[in-house]
RNA sequence: GGGGAGAUGGCAGAGUGGUCAAUUGCACCAGACUGUAAAUCUGGCGGCGGAAGCCUACGGUGGUUCAAAUCCAUCUCUCCCCA
């Protein structure tokens, strides 16, 4: 009769991967009740639209919805549109643009596209938040805030730090997590999850829907993946993620530049490998193995899940040829030249390998740029293309020249 | 309402009349090396130019000066303290 795995069997699936359930014995209960009364629970995930490039840190918390989906309940994710059109001014002086509802809709359909790699988009619930937040008058918010007091804000991690180093925090802010708060009570949602950066708002969803006389929501974290740099978490700003939409070769040659120690914990997050052959690449890597070869095999069941098993191999031995052999790739772009005779500087220029000419001048100088193999040292040099010629700047742009 | 401090290149942060296209760190790019687009080392890091040089730039505008990121006025924005 029951649809539902056991309650110890979800609970298992569940802490995988997960930084903290809080807490542990209200999520029991609510499984529980849901097998009982078989019906599902509604697990709450919200996105911000504003910024609608997903890299692979994205998905450890969409990976983590996508469990509850496999073990039947209702996964709901709500695009944050409203809350998008206002602007959030953390970061300061970027006077961040305002995105129109046309672009919230549409950047919101750009994401739930890229987590289409991750989730089940079809049994995926979907809403959007300027639903029930626009329709809040001034009384109503009011009232919303005076559950909340600024001291509990400035308990939140960010809050604090920003109020002690004197970085401006606009008063809306503070509706942020309210807001946020605000969808987990009318979605009832039972559980929410998000990132570890999360924690604060999910919990005061917590508070709110106690105030609304709701269960609370359980909620779940799950870790933040650091960057390629090793250092920092894993962002676009900061030039260390690996997006979703990146070509294979990008990110098959991302995943190799990580630091050796990245390479268990981007398995555990960013793939969908078993416990067993964690715990093998793991005993592999502790016997003095090269850890290049985990590596390769990490780049290769990530490009394999956002492209192919047959992309994953020609991005391979694209990199081998290029970076190991020092060979050119097997397919380029080809660029066609107008005169023949032409300065390489231009070319280069023209092509848009470089910004600026300058910087196509410092690359020539510091012997960065190639033709069929030949390093150029001459600014001033001009090519004959009586046929296509192979020219290369820096490691990885490549250009085949024909006219 | 009163008083004080500040706004500099992607970020952090020096510079307080010429020697400043602007110290330094991070990020970024290239070269060498390497299992790697890791680490390390070297060079570079506004634009046009072969170069000399020129142009644009230190929150906005206007001014003083032979000369301003630096001085003055004003505007915009931010932070702190007092009420």
């Amino acid at each position: 009769m029951t649809k539902y795995p056991k309650i110890n069997e979800q609970m298992d699936l569940i802490r995988q991967g997960t930084d903290e359930i809080i807490s542990e014995e209200q999520l029991e209960q609510k499984l529980g009740s849901a097998i009982k009364n078989n019906k599902p629970l509604i697990v709450k995930l919200g996105c911000d639209p504003s910024r609608p490039d997903l890299h692979i840190g994205h998905t450890v918390v969409l990976r983590k919805l996508h469990h509850f989906q496999d073990l039947g309940h209702t996964a709901v994710l709500v695009i944050g549109d409203f809350t998008a059109m206002i602007g959030d001014p953390s970061g300061r002086n970027k006077t961040r643009p305002q995105l129109t509802i046309e672009e919230a809709q549409e950047y919101g359909q750009t994401y739930i596209d890229q987590a289409s790699a991750v989730l089940d988009v079809d049994k995926l619930k979907i809403v959007h938040n300027s639903e029930w937040l626009s329709a809040m008058n001034f009384n109503d918010v009011i009232r919303l805030t005076s559950h909340y007091t600024v001291a509990r804000m400035l308990e939140r991690d960010d809050f604090e730090k920003r109020y002690k180093s004197e970085i401006p925090i606009s008063l809306h802010e503070f509706l942020y997590p309210l807001a946020q708060a605000m969808d987990s009570v009318e979605l009832v949602a039972d559980v929410e999850l998000g990132g570890t950066d999360q924690k604060f708002n999910l919990l005061v969803g917590r508070d709110l829907q106690r105030d609304y006389d709701q269960d609370p929501q359980v909620v779940i974290t799950t870790p933040l993946m650091e960057g390629t740099d090793g250092v920092k978490k894993m962002s676009k700003s900061y030039d260390n993620a690996i997006g979703l939409t990146d070509e294979p070769g990008d990110m098959y040659g991302k995943t190799l530049s990580i630091p050796d120690e990245l390479i268990v914990p981007y398995f555990e997050l960013s793939t969908d490998v078993s416990a067993e052959e964690l715990q093998n690449i793991n005993s592999r890597l502790k016997d003095g193995e090269n850890p290049r070869d985990m590596k390769r095999q990490l780049a290769r069941e990530i490009v394999t899940i956002y492209h192919s098993p047959e992309a994953a191999k020609a991005a391979e031995s694209n990199f081998d040829r290029i970076f190991v052999e020092g060979d050119e790739p097997e397919e380029i772009d080809e660029y066609i030249v107008e005169k023949s005779p032409v300065a390489v500087l231009n070319v280069i220029h023209d092509a848009g390998l470089v910004s600026s000419k300058r910087e196509g001048r410092r690359l020539i100088e510091q012997g960065g740029v190639k033709i069929d193999g030949e390093k150029i040292s001459d600014i001033n040099s001009e090519i004959v293309v009586d046929k296509p010629r192979i020219l290369r700047v820096g490691k990885r742009k490549f250009l085949k020249l024909v006219n």
